[in-house]
DNA sequence: AAGTTTATTGACTCGTCAATCAACAAAAAA
DNA sequence: TTTTTTGTTGATTGACGAGTCAATAAACTT
């Protein structure tokens, strides 16, 4: 009973998949059989659409950083203001889609992989640009010359509640988070604009 | 020319060979074999030692964390004003000592390990707990009603700044983290004191 | 109708690795 | 001196997992 055209269809159910198995796991040990499985296929396949292991973790790695991307686009698009596209940025980093239990563990590996695989590195390295120039770019307009430093400890911050967020048991408190870089980013423009 | 007493410097051995196989891998990927081999015997004493791979990550773990907990209760101790304790926490965790690319290399893997060993995460909650009440005796007589939540923040971006540290190529840049935490605690602490 | 491309899997290979064990050696205790 | 404790390793076991392959079948092409 094979159909055609389904190449893209399994590539997407083994990436879901993938992600799942890592949120599970907790970390990159994760057999291609239990991935496979999850996706409702055999190993033999999913070897067959990706070649390999690490090709099947590159695609879902790419896949949470361009939901990622498509979110922030799609909120700075609406947003007018510097003031508003800097929150756009905060939110979409700690919306309901990403900011969950296993798109955190995913990304938390993805740093680990990033440190053994080029292309993840590269990946992640990316990822890393285009949030600080569109930190930045917020920034400038409202924050003078402070803008890059802070732009520099937004990234960080951001990172640094979604690597606590993974040792917590509970769901992950977005909002907390929210406001917790908001007060930071209120607290540096309160000042004087230098 | 089996000498007596070997024990203590045996395991000290291999958790210091952990460190820096966990460092060169970028990943919790290192075979007791490696392990051993650095530290200079068979894989046969490494469990006849430890009894298991998992108990020479968690030793290696404590390892890390009480130089870092050594570190900070020194810098404790001749501070003694609050700002000058908050400035030792800053200081302690970016010291040469600590802010390398060895240690935080294993920092992070410990954070995936305490996603599965229950004894990891229960290391990891202990050093968060301690670093929060640490920074909150600090801050309660400067920061009034922001200490918790400035606590919370700091603690976020120690983690954040380690977690970018791990991407980066060359030297972590100790100093720049520094001055990133400073300059973070400046401006939330220049406003009114509410 | 014959041939080609796409989908799919069970079975297999080959390597790796944690853990165990039997055996040997030296010091300490008896 | 015999026995026990401590240190040490090479060799082996047993499990598991990534990747390959041959075989089967449905759909599309000519």
């Amino acid at each position: 009973m094979p159909k055609l055209g389904m190449q893209p269809i399994r590539k997407e159910a083994l990436v879901k998949a993938t992600i799942v198995e890592i949120g599970r796991a907790g970390s990159l040990d994760v057999t291609v059989a239990q991935i496979a499985r999850r996706a409702g296929m055999s190993t033999a396949l999913a070897h067959h659409y990706f070649g390999g292991k690490e090709a099947i973790f590159l695609a879902a790695m790419r896949h949470i950083l361009s939901i990622y991307g498509a979110e922030v686009r799609g909120a700075l698009a609406v947003a007018k203001t510097p003031e508003a596209r800097l929150d756009a940025i905060i939110l979409a980093s700690f919306s309901a889609a990403n900011f969950r239990r296993e798109v955190i563990s995913a990304w938390l590996n993805f740093y680990v992989l990033a440190r053994t695989v080029p292309g993840a590195q590269q990946l992640l390295s990316v990822y890393q640009r285009r949030l600080h120039s569109n930190l930045l770019a917020a920034l400038r307009p409202i924050a003078g010359a402070k803008a890059v430093p802070l732009a520099h400890a937004m990234g960080a911050l951001i990172d640094g509640v979604y690597l606590r967020a993974v040792l917590r048991d509970g769901p992950p408190d977005g909002q907390a988070a929210i406001e917790m870089l908001r007060r930071y980013v209120a607290a540096e423009l309160e000042g004087r604009p230098e």
